[in-house]
RNA sequence: GGAGGAGUGCCUGAGCGGUUGAAAGGGACGGUCUUGAAAACCGUUAUACGGGAAACCGUAUCGUGAGUUCGAAUCUCACCUCCUCCGCCA
């Protein structure tokens, strides 16, 4: 959400992001409505105050005169709910119009309308030739019975699967080397629910605009998707110090993800699935600009260390306007290469957002002179699991004969070099 | 799921239908005093929205939402959260 009076003052600039961002949204409808609302708000005001006079008039009042005085105020109380009832209805849509104006993207964030058009900032890591016909993870994992997709679809349905053996281990110590990595920098680990009230979900940005990406319970609490919503749901309605910031937390979560859109997309393997876990980078600072560009880029180079020490070969793309979400002010998406599709394919997405999520969760610090503001919030990735990582991690390490080679950092949480055929 | 109890400002806690945005104490901040500090004393100590150039004025907020009433922190209903006990499950 942005601040009214600067949708009101600029909507040139709305105007420049939606356009950027391609969506489509009626800025002039909103301040129309702003117009009308204020207009209500002061006639009810007024009403109240002179309601407030007459009542405390009547308490000192007695006999007819106080019959006569109540009357008179019950005629008044009439015109006012009336008013109220209108300021009701236009509240709610504002509210609603409210929610749906996007954050304005930073100016270096490429023109486009796709991630097709996201510009490449930089790549790391030699993209591997192999002299054989590189295998996909699927008969990798299956070759060493890491996995069984079958067993994992009877159980669960479409996009099911089970890790076992190798699978799970590799899992397990991916996470401990994140977890070790990034505590190492000062990062707090938590573990945060992924079972959640749907204000945390409008509070981040998900509602009301995501409704068939997210699963919903019949207790009306939805599944999300990444921990930052458990993250972010932390602080909400909290006033922080500005003496702690910037916040920084690691949190691990189950997330899941409906994939409504996409269901022709990436039907085999562990490419797109409903369930899976995820670590990821949460932060919270105080409102500067420049203060979370910094973070921001920490958060990148974060990302992009862990990748390293998996020796996955990736390159770090800034996301074109189409391809921000409607809080985001700027994003990074790392894409790790998959040997098995000769490309890059998303791993990582590191975003920025201003104040829009802390002012829809009212996060807010005293700064330096004792006023209130809402502080700025930023997530990003540090490394989902198993989904993609694992694939390029198990394909880019590939040998002729199958077997897997173990990144050096990773060998001691898995407390072997590699995974080869009857090494279970 | 059943039975009870509770939710008030930064904290503790009073108020249980009418000048209560809210007593009192504590904390924090500022001042007086002091060589300095403590103590003592004095003062300040919400947020949001609307109007206004401003001083300031108005409105809303005592878990959340609705209702009763001329008037609600105070009465009614629903919901949420916490505590105690029972049941069920792990």
């Amino acid at each position: 959400m942005l601040d009214i009076k600067f949708i009101r003052e600029n909507p040139d600039i709305i105007k420049d992001a939606l356009r950027k961002k391609h969506l489509e949204f009626d800025v002039q409808n909103l301040i129309d409505t702003d117009e009308k609302r204020r207009v209500l708000i002061k006639e009810v005001d007024d009403l109240r105050a002179e309601q407030h006079t007459a009542s405390d008039a009547i308490a000192k009042l007695a006999g007819p005169e106080r019959d006569e005085a109540i009357k008179k105020v019950k005629n008044l109380k009439e015109r006012l709910g009336s008013r109220e009832e209108k300021l009701r209805t236009i509240e709610a849509l504002y509210e609603n119009l409210m929610l749906l104006v996007p954050n304005v993207p930073d100016l270096s964030v490429p023109e486009g309308e796709s991630d097709a058009d996201n510009q490449e900032v930089r790549a790391w890591g030699d993209i591997p030739k192999f002299d054989f016909t590189p295998k996909s993870h699927i008969e990798l994992m299956e070759m060493h019975d890491m996995v069984d997709f079958e067993r994992g679809a009877k159980t669960a349905g479409f996009r099911g699967y089970y890790l076992k053996n190798d699978g799970a281990l590799l899992s397990f110590a991916v996470w401990q080397l994140v977890l070790n990595m990034m505590v190492k920098k000062g990062y707090v680990p938590m573990i945060v629910p992924s079972l959640i009230k749907k204000e945390v979900f409008v509070g981040t940005g998900y509602l009301p605009q995501g409704e068939e990406d997210l699963y919903r319970t019949q207790d009306d609490l939805y599944l999300s998707g990444t921990g930052e919503v458990g993250a972010m749901g932390y602080y909400m309605g909290e006033i922080l110090e500005e003496k702690n910031f910037p916040i920084k937390m690691l949190v691990f979560s189950p997330c899941f993800r409906r994939e409504a859109g996409s269901h022709g997309k990436d039907t085999k393997g562990l490419m797109r699935v409903h369930e899976f876990y995820k670590w990821e980078q949460v932060i919270l600072s105080k409102a500067d600009h420049l203060e979370s560009v910094r973070l921001h880029e920490e958060l990148v180079t974060n990302a992009e260390e862990i990748m390293q020490a998996l020796e996955i070969p990736y390159h770090v793309v800034a996301n074109c306007g189409g391809d921000l979400g409607l809080g985001q002010v700027k994003k990074y998406d790392i894409e790790a290469w998959l040997p098995s599709e000769d490309r890059y394919r998303e791993t990582h997405s590191a975003s920025y957002f201003h104040d829009f999520q802390t002012r829809r969760l009212n996060i807010r610090y005293r700064d330096e002179e004792g006023k209130l503001r809402f502080a700025h919030s930023l997530n990003s990735t540090a490394l989902p699991m198993p989904p993609r990582p694992l694939i390029s991690l198990i394909e880019n390490h590939q040998e002729a004969d199958g077997s897997i080679r173990i990144p050096k950092a990773l060998q001691p949480y898995m407390g072997k070099e590699k995974i080869e055929k009857g090494s279970k």
